[in-house]
DNA sequence: AAATTAATTAACTGACCTGTTAGTTAATAT
DNA sequence: ATATTAACTAACAGGTCAGTTAATTAATTT
């Protein structure tokens, strides 16, 4: 829509079109092989086009890996967890507010967790230390990081260690869709990703975290 | 130890213990790449033998893979957690127990977390469910469910959904190893894999989970 | 409409990777 | 000591995969 397109997706050849399938259809495939086990023929027969074209877009595979990571992180992650507005709101609504853009980002993007997943075990960050050291990234973290400092400042969460929090928290949010294809084997029955049991996952989250942050003393 | 071996690891020719160096360079090749990225020659010169070694003792690498699988989780895993022991406990006591014994397997068997990732992400628990569907492994689980629930009969825990619980306190234990590769560009600074850190994390994930799933009202 | 440029394909190359085979050396039994 | 079995290696076969090349078709410009 970028481009000028008088009726748009009726064109035969669109570059931009092409090039962002060939985004998506990698994204799917390093989302569930990572860099390593990923085919680029696989990605080409997903996009509906011939593996040249990869490299008519891209400079390698390694290129496209990295053109993906940077895509979901920057447009997806950040733009869905808006680190920026959380500053403005208490440090309990904005932990709350937090946790459930986390696990509707999770929910909405399900590529963005497996993808920085792989990226950690199999490339040790290699691919990532580029995107998340940028200054984008760091502010963000930061944001995320200073929610708790606050609460425990104002005394409404108790002394805890902000980084560790951080950690922990996006455990409980991420675990559930990262062990979701084995865990469905414990506890038959239940379907573990429907927009239900998701949104009693929220709900969960919610109510373990705020309850583990808060001050008991205070109030 | 279990063969007729005088002087033991001495010996040039060992099946047992060749099989078992297999199994063991196996199992870190598995956690780095995931069965379908893993290379057979990769672990044969991890193990120091030729990769004609590893089908002499396996028939394929998805044989190995699965041997890995159920070793690691048979042998390390369940010994490690102990699920049986914790029935003894106060709910809180057992739970406190279990956050420790997950943290302290995790950072001794760094493997374990790994491969199960992959196993869930790269081929969606397939070569798992035979194992996670065993009487073994059902009644472990039930038993860390149970926990969980007694503490809500008794009071001392308030009402929570037990097994969305349990993830969310897998997710706050494991999450900091899992995703440690990526982390270390956020915080720098911090050696975050030290022991003294893992001691710090295995407190934080204490005190958060006990506080969170902890009934405010009683008492 | 013809010429030019951009997007796309078919077919190929060379490296790599799983699994095999036939032969070799060490341990064990006779 | 010799024969037999068990552990092991070197070399290879066949398939797969990342990346390339040369030709083709569609869009754009003149």
């Amino acid at each position: 829509m970028a481009t000028k397109a008088g009726k748009a997706a009726k064109q035969v050849r669109d570059a931009e079109a092409t090039r962002t399938a060939i985004l998506d259809a990698a994204e799917a495939e390093f989302a569930q092989y990572g860099l390593n086990a990923a085919k680029t023929e696989e990605i080409a027969a997903k996009t509906g086009v011939t593996k040249a074209m990869i490299y008519y877009y891209f400079k390698s595979k390694e290129d496209l890996y990295v053109a993906v990571l940077e895509r979901i992180f920057f447009g997806r992650y950040m733009d869905s967890i808006q680190p920026e507005e959380l500053e403005q709101l208490s440090p309990e609504e904005a932990l709350e507010k937090l946790i459930r853009r986390q696990i509707a980002t999770d929910f909405h993007h399900p590529h963005l967790n497996p993808i920085q997943i792989h990226e950690a075990l199999q490339n040790q960050g290699k691919y990532y230390k580029h995107v998340l050291s940028s200054d984008r990234a760091q502010q963000a973290f930061g944001i995320v990081t200073r929610i708790l400092e606050r609460g425990v400042a104002e005394g409404c969460f108790r002394k805890l260690h902000p980084q560790h929090t951080v950690m922990n928290i996006m455990g409980a949010c991420n675990f559930y869709f990262t062990a979701y294809e084995n865990m469905k084997y414990l506890w038959q029955g239940a379907p573990l990703l429907s927009p239900e049991t998701v949104e009693q996952h929220t709900q969960e989250v919610v109510d373990l975290i705020l309850a583990g942050v808060r001050n008991q003393n205070n109030r």
